[in-house]
DNA sequence: GCCAACGTTGGC
DNA sequence: GCCAACGTTGGC
């Protein structure tokens, strides 16, 4: 059954992953970490939308992978941290462009920012949208996969609430580890 | 609540 | 632009 239907298919492919490669619009896979005491997966799930504004990141890194690489459709895994046990929670989705963080203009926030204004604003956030919530795989699961050993939150030290995720680091995770 | 690791601030 | 002091993160 069909060579040529292959071929066709496999060209098509290539024709779309090479127009993807040059827009730059590679799909991207990133894991963001958020206190379940602030916002939770079962928090993200009864939002409007599923989906909630990254509001409150401060740290220059994790605001330039939201700001300058972040599209529409880019992977997120959901990751409990700060709590027992700490771990990825859920699948989800970036759902907007980055635009401007709103906590950092409202005097007596806690995200509040000083030396921020609409004209020039320091702080950006996406939205994120659930996909689904999953079985914890908890950071003791996360260590115990070589194939996962290179993880950014895995690292000694990592601090950073938004880390790149590889692709081969997601497909492990998504397909074999990732239980609704 | 401890504390190692790391990021930011600000005086110089 | 150095770097000590300070603040924050986040697993434990």
């Amino acid at each position: 059954m069909g060579g040529l239907t292959n071929g066709l298919l496999q060209a098509n492919y290539n024709a779309t992953s090479v127009a993807l490669f040059f827009c730059g619009e590679t799909m991207r896979y990133w894991l963001m970490k958020s206190e379940p005491d602030d916002v939770s997966i079962d928090d993200l799930a009864s939002f409007p939308n599923q989906s909630v504004a990254w509001y409150g990141v401060r740290n220059y890194q994790a605001r330039n992978f939201m700001r300058d690489q972040m599209q529409v459709g880019d992977g997120v895994l959901f990751y409990h941290s700060n709590c027992n046990p700490p771990g990825i929670a859920g699948i989800a989705r970036v759902s907007s462009t980055a635009y401007p963080d709103e906590t950092q203009f409202k005097k007596n926030h806690k995200y509040f920012d000083p030396k921020a204004t609409h004209e020039t604003p320091r702080w950006f956030n996406v939205d994120v949208q659930l996909v689904r919530k999953i079985n914890l795989i908890s950071l003791n699961d996360l260590r115990s996969h070589p194939e996962l050993e290179s993880m950014r939150v895995l690292q000694r030290g990592n601090r950073l609430s938004i880390t790149p995720v590889d692709p081969a680091e997601w497909k492990f995770i998504v397909e074999e580890l990732a239980h609704a």
